[in-house]
DNA sequence: CCTATGATTGTTCCG
DNA sequence: CGGAACAATCATAGG
């Protein structure tokens, strides 16, 4: 693919839609090679925890199941996302609120695994000054902290939560 | 066979 | 302050 003049393969959207948004950051695509692989140590962050979804991602998980639903025909993972993003852009903050709400306790939980990693890398960090001493063998972990991190919420549902509804 | 990519927007983090 | 990269998904295509 990536034939043709196109110089956004990402872009080629615009043919179907009149393009989303011009964002100026335009292509944020980067990565000439992907380093899926989890395999091999990489000198990237040892255990880095997964971004929460954001609400459109969180709004994408029922979306998609719905549209797959009534377009079972529809296979390309890109469909799906251009339809969300459409649908999104259509709704109103309020109905995003609730998605909104979830994405705020991914973010909430992302915090928690923020500050294990935070710990892992000031371990690491001391180890910055001293490199010359053992980098070839990286083989040391040891960190079992995060073991035990459940116990901050135990069956906390949101009932009194500030249930703060702000409409325009 | 296996892996990357494609597409959406948002969010988060590092420099 | 800003940009850059990545979060899910899943079929398809390419190496």
């Amino acid at each position: 693919m990536k034939t043709a003049k196109g110089k956004d393969k990402a872009r080629n959207t615009n043919e179907a839609l009149k393009l989303v948004d011009d964002r100026k950051v335009g292509k944020r695509k980067a990565p000439a090679e992907k380093a899926s692989k989890r395999e091999k140590k990489a000198k990237k962050d040892p255990n880095k925890p997964k971004r929460p979804p954001s609400a459109f991602f969180v709004f994408l998980e029922d979306f998609r199941t719905t549209f797959k639903k009534e377009n079972p025909n529809v296979k390309a993972v890109s469909a799906v996302g251009k339809a969300a993003g459409q649908k999104w852009k259509s709704m109103s903050q309020a109905e995003k609120a609730p998605y909104e709400e979830k994405a705020a306790k991914r973010k909430a939980e992302y915090e928690k695994l923020m500050d294990a990693y935070n710990k892992n890398l000031e371990e690491e960090g001391s180890d910055e000054s001293e490199k010359s001493r053992s980098e070839v063998n990286d083989e040391d972990e040891a960190s079992e902290e995060e073991a035990q991190l459940e116990k901050g919420k135990a069956g906390d549902e949101e009932e009194d939560d500030d249930a703060d509804e702000e409409e325009d």
